[in-house]
RNA sequence: GGGCCAUUAGCUCAGUUGGCAGAGCAGUUGACUUUUAAUCAAUUGGUCAGAGGUUCGAGUCCUCUAUGGCCCA
């Protein structure tokens, strides 16, 4: 939609052209700083006599007359500056009042000083403005109450927001934080994984066929080769590839696609880690996930106990442990052994008034069950482990036991968080679960994996015995910063299309 | 997919029984030589999300649409 400026907007507009008039270029090439707000403010407290030159956005300007305070923001924090009509001139002081704007990026230098009531403060010698704002940010005043920073009229329309994440992070600092909390978690991870001796690597994003979870892919077309093509729906086929030929310890951050309903916990896109490891089993997995989750909230947090919208949360290892089995009986009292197969155990789930759609199979109901019983009262971190064989077509089946496979979800905050097998390298075995797992679903059930028989020729060429894993970034990134939904840690969420 | 709620000035929000569309902040003009939500005085600014309907008269009641939020599936 083209821009129509808007009486404010005009306003700006005009005042540029005052301020090009008046010889000041409103978009200039080059730029001075000798300091950040903070250096500036440090290097204050250390000595008495500094001069610095300082760049930032103006959010706040307090007009006494023939002096004007403002305060400038930059990337590090804020700081006041002090003009006076006689220090820097008749001309510059009114240009600074009259034509510059809340919003406006500029720069100055002088000496620093306490004013009178003890804040550090810019006296400006010089300025010059490095950006006009045409668009008026939204207003935030704040005041400090007790330490505390209370707002007034803060940007809070959450839609608004999010379809303007620029104004968003520009007014709302702590939203900034939220990032800052995100690239660190993902920088720890990254850490503890290189301490570990794992190999980032980088899978195709567009993929001939999909596969490695039960999901609806996007789909796409290459014009040149006509070729159908698919957005991953997660990494695992491509990375447990990369055992066979040799790679030991691999692990990916990236892009998953799921095209699926979006909810507090659903993005279309979202950011997935996986990583397998030559030589472990699901036991393995586990315990370096306890360290991993708890060695991540230390280096993000400081602290391995967290509290997540009200619940305090205690990460250190070692995590509960409970089989999918006993967490059902515990939270619904029933055993599902008692009802091996889906029909009865349909019967047996709707008898106690719980939801059984028609045609779910045995585990897809356990799955129902635990999420609709279990998965809420997880609140301390939990490994829920052994899963039904017929929803887990990635993972070797438990000894002696024909219906459950080493597979573990772990749950925090009543969220599912992640997902890991015992994997299975059993080829013939593999290519019995892929037939399995076409009469589980309908042929026309996007939720259907195409067979891969290039994974399976992989597999062939012989896999090492291998644990894997999988989470979910995004909802670590929510636990970490205490966000109850997804969309708050992801800088553009997707947003319906708005009507023209 | 279903239910409920919301959408009014740049931002945050009021708006009574259907009867002239409001406030604070921001903006504009003026006063003020250390303020800090500066203050004081004056003042500008509206397609009440969009379309249709009921009515002498609709921000308000009805229908549909759009977007968002919460709950359920």
């Amino acid at each position: 939609m083209a821009w129509e400026p808007t009486p404010l907007e005009e306003q700006r507009l005009s005042k540029l052209a005052r301020l090009e008039e008046a010889g000041i270029p409103p978009y200039p090439l080059r730029v001075e700083r000798t300091h950040t707000t903070a250096e500036a403010i440090t290097a204050f407290a250390d000595s008495a006599e500094v001069m610095a030159t300082i760049c930032g956005r103006l959010v706040s300007m307090r007009d006494m007359g023939k002096t004007v305070f403002a305060h400038v923001e930059d990337g590090h924090g804020r700081i006041q500056f002090f003009l006076r009509r006689e220090e820097i001139g008749e001309e510059s002081h009114r240009i600074f009042k009259k034509l510059l704007d809340l919003g406006d990026f500029v720069q100055a230098s002088g000496s620093l000083f306490q004013t009178r009531t003890g804040e550090t403060s810019l006296r400006v010698k010089e300025w010059k403005l490095l950006s006009k704002a045409v668009s008026p940010l939204p207003v935030v005043k704040e005041q400090e109450v007790d330490g505390e920073i209370v707002r007034y009229s803060a940007f809070a329309d959450v839609e608004e927001r999010f379809r303007q994440r620029y104004a968003d992070l520009a007014v709302n600092p702590e939203v900034r934080e939220v990032f800052r909390t995100r690239a660190r978690l993902i920088s720890a991870l990254r850490r503890f994984f290189d301490d570990y001796d794992f190999l980032e690597v980088e899978t195709p994003i567009l993929q001939p066929l999909y596969g490695g979870a039960a999901a609806r892919p996007f789909t796409t077309y290459h014009n040149q080769l006509k070729q159908d093509l698919y957005l991953r729906i997660s990494f695992e086929l491509y990375l447990k590839r990369l055992l066979v030929g040799g790679i030991e310890r691999v692990y990916e951050i990236g892009r998953d696609f799921r095209n699926e309903g979006v909810s507090y916990k659903h993005n279309p896109e979202f950011t997935q880690l996986e990583f397998y490891a030559a030589y472990w089993d699901y036991n393995d997995v586990a315990e370096f996930t306890e360290q991993m989750i708890a060695y991540a909230a230390q280096e993000v947090l400081g602290t391995q106990t967290i509290t997540y919208q009200g619940h305090e949360i205690d990460l250190s290892p070692p995590w509960q442990r409970l089989s999918l089995r006993d967490g059902i009986k515990k939270y619904t009292g029933l055993d599902y052994m008692d009802y091996p197969d889906g029909p009865s155990l349909a019967a047996a789930i709707r008898e106690m008034g719980g939801q059984a759609p028609v045609g779910a199979s045995w585990g897809q109901l356990i799955d129902g069950l635990l999420g609709d019983y279990v998965e809420p009262n997880l609140i301390q971190p939990t490994f829920v482990m052994q899963y039904p064989r017929d929803i887990s077509p990635l993972a070797k089946r438990l000894p002696n036991d024909p219906l459950h496979v080493e597979r573990f979800e772990y749950f925090i905050a009543g969220l599912e968080m992640g997902n890991a097998f015992t994997e299975l390298n059993d080829p013939i075995d593999q290519q019995q679960r892929f037939e399995d797992l076409q009469q589980l679903y309908s042929k026309e059930d996007d939720e259907l994996n195409p067979i891969d028989e290039d994974y399976l020729r992989a597999m062939r060429y012989g896999m090492p015995p291998n644990g894997g894993f999988g989470t979910g970034v995004d909802r670590l990134a929510m636990l970490f910063s205490d966000k109850s939904t997804i969309r708050e840690v992801l800088l553009f969420p997707h947003l319906r299309e708005r009507g023209a």
